[in-house]
DNA sequence: ATTTAGACCTGTCAGC
DNA sequence: TGCTGACAGGTCTAAA
């Protein structure tokens, strides 16, 4: 998924759906191995167990949970991975499939328009079960989301040395961005994405924020003029605000808390638009690969410099 | 300092 | 219908 529209959506219906409650219990579903980072899930059940979520809070593309036991969860979604909330009408059977409470009170698969049927939500890997029946699964087609559990003080650092500035806050100025774009000799579409640079954008939003200012994907940062870093900056600031407000972008897994889509890929202007008309100039949209990534842009509106 | 290739996984879709 | 290859919201490591 999970640029920083995403995540900061998924962050916001957790705030409203399980601060305050407790965990219980944690259940890994079948081999997903890799999922607990830094932790064997005895250790880890025994420290998370019992502890009473105190904030959800986003950093970069991470989804953090504070409990109030010096301890935080750190959930890592990489590319297919989503956090779903559910009432105690449901439950997540040893297949890492959704199922619901029938008028008999048995327990039968999900079906029809329900969110929790769509095929994207149907890769359970992990469940922590909360007080009240409350159930925050992960879905994850691909396995490469990850959990960890820090000491949140150690957190702090580990997050503050790892990445940089998040674009939506204000340490992320238009002078410190634009003399960092001078000072780097890097393409400036791997730069808009290393999170040691700047933290939230990723595929999606780099080919986007780059459109809408109009640089082509290969540039060198510092070959971009003043009034380039300019509209970049702002590119940048509005295509995530806009992001957030359309609840994120579900071309492909994603999806909110509640197991919906985002509405910003129905108003995507470049991202995996090639071969579709430029919405600008109508000249059609080429697609390249940059840093091993999928690249959509606009030959005519976006030219190299 | 910066770029590139390969890994990690599983699913979908286009093309033959 | 069945197979093969390309492609998919990310990050990490090693090597050039």
């Amino acid at each position: 998924m999970p640029e920083l529209p995403e995540v900061e959506t998924t962050v916001r219906g957790l705030k409203r759906t399980i601060v305050g409650h407790t965990i219980n219990d944690v259940r890994v579903v079948g081999n997903s191995h890799k999922l607990l980072r830094s932790h064997e899930h005895g250790p880890f059940l025994e420290i998370v167990g019992g502890g009473r979520i105190e904030d959800v809070r986003r950093r970069a593309k991470n989804v953090i949970i504070d409990l109030d036991n010096q301890h935080s969860i750190l959930i890592h979604m990489r590319m297919s991975g989503h956090l779903l909330v559910a009432s105690s009408q449901y439950q997540v059977t040893s297949e890492g499939k959704w199922q619901v409470k029938g008028p008999t009170g048995n327990w039968q698969p999900t079906t029809g328009n329900s969110p929790f049927a769509d095929p994207k939500n149907q890769f359970i890997r992990i469940v922590f079960e909360l007080s009240d029946g409350i159930i925050l699964a992960l879905s994850d087609l691909r396995k490469f989301a990850t959990v960890d559990l820090f000491n949140t003080n150690a957190l702090a650092k580990h997050l503050e040395q790892k990445y940089g500035p998040d674009p939506l806050e204000k340490t992320f100025t238009l002078d410190w961005f634009s003399q960092e774009l001078k000072r780097r000799k890097r393409t400036i579409k791997p730069l808009l994405m290393d999170q040691a640079f700047i933290a939230g954008v990723g595929n999606i939003y780099a080919d986007e924020s780059l459109w809408k200012a109009k640089v082509h994907p290969l540039t060198r940062s510092d070959a971009l003029s003043q009034s380039d870093a300019r509209a970049l900056y702002s590119a940048i600031r509005a295509v995530l605000s806009k992001g957030i407000a359309l609840g994120g972008t579900s071309d492909d897994d994603y999806r909110n808390v509640a197991g919906e889509k985002g509405k910003y890929g129905l108003t995507r202007m470049a991202y995996r638009r090639a071969g579709e008309k430029c919405a600008r100039c109508n000249t059609v949209m080429k697609r390249m690969v940059v840093g091993q990534r999928g690249t959509s842009f606009c030959p005519h509106c976006q030219k190299k410099i």
